[in-house]
DNA sequence: TGATGAATAGGAATTATACCCTATTCCCGC
DNA sequence: GCGGGAATAGGGTATAATTCCTATTCATCA
């Protein structure tokens, strides 16, 4: 919901509204004109850039833009709809990125506003494999980005394609190690080369 | 606006909506303990400091809080917030009326927009006794407007002032049999008289 | 009461962003 | 085509935010 195109989005998209380049929006909130160029978005590594909060504020401030309106231009509107896959396909190839966010358009889409990432999705649970958490049908909302601790319910990939909705236990240099959510299932560790990714679980559905 | 104060405000509000210090919220966004440390806010010399966009993105990201949620919590509107309780408060009097719909001031918010009931509300699971489902601290999203139906995750008030956290096992015209979530405890059966009212369960946080 | 862990204050080191400067490109009017 | 102004790329410097580290306070628990 916040992240570093929508930002420069907002941005590009607010001088273009009052007529401004974005050299003219920076001088006119009284930063230097070269603040915003394209080429201060990224560094020279490729790593994103982000303006500061203060920069922001004084953009606004110089415009007689309010927050609501500059959010509204991020991406247009608050409630999003996020997308779905069912847990089995999940495995198959073509949902995910190598870093785990989903691409392609075969996804289904569900109503959940509520989230922070903007790369977050959502599964649905099939079969019994997870009770007595997660029952056949219900929806999980996972997020790629963010960070994990131990305790976390997470969904894990490995590189053979596996998915996983696991509990972390431990969390090593080399290893991770997960609870089955049945205790009925064995735990299992996993060496840091068989994992594609980790997803924290943020919200399920009851 | 967007000014030094309600940054810092929304971020405080934040964290204690989510029952976290302001260290505990910066290490879960994946950040130094310290960052939001109030000795951070002012430079020595007295000029304010501000969190960096990055930041707070990440702190979005990593507690599932959209823009809109963190903006309401600025200016302190509040107005895409549901009511929160603690489980055991909602066994007291006042918190709801006979319909099983939140009434009275004495609530909590936490941001959770549009679940589709605007009666919707929010409770704050204490203890281990509804294990392996619900954890010391999960908050779960309740409707009390929405159908129910067998195998549901279900809120019952009871006439004598009970809260019990239940699935939903089998309903007849004159009693309610209820499933304890944790299989140590055992079932329940209500009869129709015995109940105050019963909400379904939407959203459990992970 | 003592031990432990979390939270926080405060200082030094690191890293990121803003500023300043220059070269180049682009647009527009002449 | 030519000149002037704005816009932008890119590099060095200054400044601000984050991280890292330590000391202290505070709450909790045995």
């Amino acid at each position: 919901m916040l992240s570093h195109a929508h930002i420069w989005r907002a941005l590009d998209t607010l001088a273009e509204r009052l007529g401004l380049s974005a050299s003219a929006l920076a001088r006119r909130a009284g930063l230097d004109a070269t603040t915003f160029n394209r080429s201060k978005r990224e560094a020279p590594d490729g790593r994103p850039r982000w303006p500061s909060t203060e920069s922001i504020a004084k953009v606004l401030a110089a415009t007689g833009t309010s927050l609501d309106d500059f959010m509204a231009l991020m991406d247009g509107s608050g409630r999003r709809a996020i997308p779905l896959i069912g847990f089995a396909q999940a495995g198959e190839g073509g949902f995910f990125d190598d870093a785990g966010f989903p691409v392609g358009g075969a996804w289904d889409e569900i109503a959940f506003p509520n989230v922070g990432d903007e790369h977050a999705y959502a599964l649905e649970i099939a079969g019994d494999s997870m009770l007595p958490l997660y029952r056949d049908g219900d929806v999980v909302v996972v997020s790629p980005a963010a960070p994990i601790r131990r305790g976390d319910r997470v969904v894990v990939k490995t590189r053979e394609g596996e998915v996983l909705a696991k509990e972390l236990k431990r969390q090593t240099a080399r290893t991770v190690e997960l609870r089955s959510l049945n205790p009925e299932h064995p735990d299992r560790m996993l060496q840091d080369g068989e994992i594609a990714w980790i997803a924290r679980v943020l919200w399920a559905s009851q």
